[in-house]
Formats: structure tokens, C-alpha cells, sequence
RNA sequence: GGUCUCGUGGCCGAGUGGCUUAGGCACCGGUCUGCAAAACCGGUUACAGCGGUUCGAAUCCGCUCGAGACCUCCA
């Protein structure tokens, strides 16, 4: 018992947690659909469930992590677009769903370093288990909760309600959802409108087939998450995570294929991130608001006209709980870079702050803030106030204001970089000081202070202007000249 | 049309019955400083509207207005 209450979407409340197996915590995140590049809105849900992952790990659970890639049954063309009779003729050019996929993920993987992200235990792919859904198929047929019309099957949701309550996760009921007519060509093919295909025969057009039981074709929707998690996690686990959007149908019938394969309920906590708005609206790509998480950092968007470090956006995002929308904003973000910086120069000033007897504050306290903050449902803000409380002690301290203890400093010290580095997962971009500079600086600097000695305001001024322009700030403290 | 969520001070954003100065940024005042910046200290501004429940509500209930999500691939 660690004392972590998440909240679960299907009980609607925050809940103890508990793992099946003492210490060790199952959680499967539904990952990218690698047609496209992701955007900044897919990035907020990995780097949710990145702090989930990153706090899991650290109270002390073992954790296996799967994320899946999705690389089947969305891809129809070429970069999904309209494909034009030109475009299909130039063999060069007409690339292979496995090619979109290969260059998104080369990117993707690539975002999930600039980004901090800790890799998954696993990054499992769709089409390298075509066979282990096949064989859930099998299974939802054989219980009779799936039917097959030519050479596709579909999951039988009016047998299935009989039995399980679909809409479980989603409150939503089956007579409430909309009955609308669909330009499917399959709809004809269900039995009831809300029925969910699970295997698709193959068109002609398709360009991904895979041989079945039923004949060619590819699998459904929903079928590749359920197949992956009972893969690597077993039927069931601790833990699903996915944005909020996939709550339905899409989690809601990964349920439906678990009970109706195995007969239980696949997850026993399901956790959904919100969305990343733009003024005020879903980021999304059908949408065109959206930029990459690559253009903010080299500042390319329109949207800003700066750029803003990787770091930033990490911060910014964590100063908002996972379950809340997050309106981004050039002046948010301006906030946060400020914020920030101000939270990693107190950490590196905690470093060589000087110690005494006794703590004028009660250390203890602050670092158990932390811990309750991100206990009840991983409160980032929360913690990051708390971050601020102890940043607020640490400026007074080092201003000789109020003092400190050697074995108050290194708990401070020890757990708030935990949180910050590795709970949090930001890093410290200021002590990356190329070490051939700092001579030069130490130099310049002295120079400056001798030509601010004989009060020669010129001299001393044109190079703290010359550094500016170098991208150098001149910080003048009491007793010295520090840079950044 | 159906289901659901939200509306907090200049901006972002926590908080769900009384005690949080939430926090960050901005702004104002002060300290420091050759000046400036940075640092630091202190301070102002709030709970969409109306009604109800309650000793007491931003927090519960109802209505009104507004915004958004899902019902179709979607993080």
C-alpha cells in the first residue's frame, strides 16, 4: 500500500490502488496511428501517461509499460490523402502504408526524446500480431458473441448486452446512441446498427491484406488492443490509459472483446487524459489548429513568434491536471518559461547554499506535499505549488534570511530533484554550460567588473550589451556577476 | 437530435461545504544596484447569472446563459 488513489473511469471516482500482483503494475496506453505526423494534442497524452509511468516507477512498482503503434486497417492511401491517378502511376513515389508508418515512427520516436519521454517497455505493432487477432476472433465467434457475413465478422452487441453491460465504461446505452445512415457499404452486413466490425474483407483498393479464416481481409478497429494487451499483460491488467477521445467506442469495445474472447474485463483502472484545446477547441487535425510538436520548439508555428524549448512545454502541460483541457496560449507559455527557469535556478542554488545547525522550515513537511499531491491522482499542479513553497525557502535561505540543516539540505536536495527531474521529467538546460565557455566568461566577466571598478560605465556596458546579443544575460548579484 | 463535461481574479490553472494568501505569469509597491536587467520581499484583483438547501457554498440542487467533448478515424 503506497497510498495512490487514482481516478477510474469506470467507477467514476478516485479509487485506492491496488495492483494485481504486489509491486508489480500492467499498463497499456493506446499510441499514435502512424499516418501522420503527431501532433502537439498526442504529445499531451504520452507525456501524461509518461508521468504516470515516471511516478509508478518512482514510489518503488515494477512497471511494464506497453504503448502500442497502430500500422493497420486506418492506412487506405498513400500519406491518407486523396490519392491522385498521377501520383498512383509514379511508382517512386506511391509509398507503401508500412513506408508511412516506418517515417512517422522515425519521427515519433524522435519527438520522444526531445520530448523527455521515457520508452515504453514495449511498442508493440498491429500488423506484427495480424495472428493473435485472429485468434480473439476465433474466441468472440466461438462464444457466440460475433457473427460472420462474407468474409467479414462482426461483434454481436445485442447477444453481448444480454450478457455484459456494453457502455460500462462510457455510460453511454445502446438506444441512445445514434442511428444514423452511414456511407458504410458494410452497414448492410450488421445485424444491428451498433455492431463493430472485428475483421473486414479485403477490398480491392486495400492495400494491406492479410489471409483469415474468413479469407483476405484486415482487422477491425478495436481488435489490435485487445490482442496486444492480453499479448504482453495477460487478460487482465492494472492499468489502461488513452486520451479522452477513445473512450468511445473505442475502449469501451476493447472491453466488450475481452469479456467476449475471455470473459473478463480486460483493466481494472481506466485513466483518460483530456484534450489539448486552441483557443478554446480540441486540437485536432481535421480541424488544421494543430502544430507539430517540432515546429514550437524551433519556433517555425505562426502560431508563436518564438520558440519554446521542449522543456517548457512540459512544464506548461504539468501545470495542468492530466483530466483537465489545457488551453495553450503564447502567454501561458511565456508564464511557464519564466516559471520554470525561476524552479531550476533555485534548484541549482540549493546545491551550493551553505548550512547550519539548525532549519528555520520544516523540511519534512514540504517533501510529504509532494508525495500527497501526486498520490491523489498524479496532481502535477499541485506538486509543482509545492516545488514553488520549497523555492520560496530556498531564495530566503540563500539570501541569508533563514537557514538550513546539512541533513534538512540533502533531503530537500535529494527529493526535489527526484521530482523534478525524474518525476516531472524536465531537465536542467541551464547546467548544460559548454565548459570551454565558462573561462572565457569567468574572463570577460572580470574584465567587466575591473572596468565597473573604475567606474567605466561605457566599457561596462558595451559588453553586457555585446552578450545580450550573444544570447548571454549578465546577471549582476550582490557580491557577484553571474551569467546565462 | 442524444449522452456528458465545463464556466475561478488581466492570462494559464489547482481547489468540491467552513481553514487553501493554491501555484505560475502579468501588474503595483519596496529592497538591492552606477544605470538597467535579474534576484528577493510585500500587495491588489475571483469563483458566469438567478433562485434554493444549509448555521455556513466557488464547492450540493434547480433554472438561465455561454463554451466544449463524444455519438464517425481521432491522443
Amino acid at each position: 500500500m503506497k497510498g495512490l488513489k487514482i481516478y477510474n473511469t469506470l467507477s467514476g471516482a478516485k479509487e485506492n490502488f491496488e495492483p494485481i500482483h504486489k509491486d508489480m503494475v500492467g499498463m497499456y496506453v493506446c499510441g499514435p496511428t502512424l499516418y501522420s505526423e503527431p501532433h502537439m494534442g498526442n504529445m499531451r497524452t504520452f507525456i501524461n501517461f509518461d508521468l504516470v509511468y515516471r511516478y509508478l516507477l518512482h514510489i518503488g512498482y515494477n512497471v511494464k509499460y506497453v504503448r502500442n503503434i497502430t500500422d493497420a486497417g486506418h492506412i487506405t492511401n498513400s500519406a491518407g490523402q486523396q490519392e491522385d491517378s498521377i501520383g498512383k502511376a509514379a511508382r517512386l513515389e506511391a509509398l507503401q502504408p508500412l513506408e508511412i508508418v516506418y517515417k512517422y515512427n522515425v519521427r515519433f520516436q524522435n519527438l520522444q526524446k526531445i520530448y523527455n519521454l521515457l520508452p515504453p517497455t514495449i511498442e508493440p505493432t498491429a500488423t506484427g500480431h495480424i495472428q493473435e487477432q485472429i485468434e480473439i476472433i476465433e474466441k468472440i465467434i466461438a462464444n457466440g458473441f460475433a457473427y460472420e457475413v462474407n468474409g467479414s465478422v462482426y461483434f454481436d452487441v445485442q447477444t453481448y448486452k444480454a450478457s455484459y453491460n456494453y457502455g460500462a465504461l462510457s455510460g453511454r446505452k445502446v438506444e441512445e446512441l445514434e442511428n444514423e445512415t452511414r456511407e458504410l457499404n458494410a452497414q448492410g452486413e450488421k445485424r444491428f446498427f451498433a455492431d463493430f466490425a472485428l475483421w473486414k474483407k479485403a477490398n480491392e483498393n486495400d492495400m494491406q491484406i492479410w489471409r483469415s479464416p474468413w479469407g483476405n481481409g484486415n482487422p477491425g478497429w478495436h481488435i489490435e488492443c485487445t490482442a496486444m494487451s492480453t499479448k504482453y499483460l495477460g487478460e487482465t491488467f492494472d492499468i489502461h490509459g488513452g486520451g479522452l477521445d477513445l473512450k468511445f467506442p473505442h475502449h469501451e469495445d476493447e472491453i466488450a472483446q475481452s469479456c467476449g474472447s475471455s470473459g473478463k474485463s480486460p483493466a481494472k483502472f481506466w485513466m483518460h487524459a483530456n484534450m489539448l484545446n486552441v483557443n478554446g477547441k480540441k486540437m485536432s487535425k481535421s480541424l488544421g489548429n494543430f502544430f507539430l510538436p517540432q515546429e514550437i520548439v524551433e519556433g517555425t508555428t505562426d502560431l508563436f513568434d518564438k520558440a519554446y524549448s521542449p522543456n517548457v512545454l512540459r512544464f506548461f502541460m504539468m501545470q495542468s491536471h492530466y483530466r483537465s483541457t489545457l488551453d495553450l496560449t503564447q502567454e501561458a507559455l511565456n508564464a511557464s518559461e519564466k516559471g520554470l527557469s525561476r524552479l531550476t535556478e533555485a534548484l541549482e542554488s540549493l546545491e551550493n547554499i551553505s548550512v547550519s545547525e539548525k532549519s528555520t522550515f520544516d523540511i519534512e513537511s514540504i517533501v510529504r506535499e509532494f508525495y500527497a499531491a501526486m498520490n491523489d491522482d498524479f496532481n502535477a499542479p499541485i506538486l509543482i505549488a509545492a516545488l514553488f513553497d520549497g523555492v520560496k525557502k530556498i531564495n530566503l535561505i540563500r539570501d541569508g534570511k533563514a537557514s538550513i540543516s546539512q541533513k534538512d539540505k540533502t533531503l530537500l536536495l535529494t527529493e526535489m530533484q527526484n521530482f523534478v527531474l525524474d518525476v516531472l521529467g524536465l531537465t536542467l538546460e541551464g547546467g548544460q554550460k559548454d565548459n570551454r565557455l565558462k573561462p572565457v566568461m569567468a574572463l570577460v566577466l572580470e574584465l567587466r567588473q575591473q572596468a565597473r571598478s573604475n567606474k567605466d560605465w561605457g566599457t561596462s556596458d558595451l559588453i553586457r550589451d555585446g552578450l545580450k546579443n550573444a544570447g548571454i544575460t549578465v546577471k549582476d548579484g550582490k557580491d557577484s556577476t553571474s551569467w546565462k
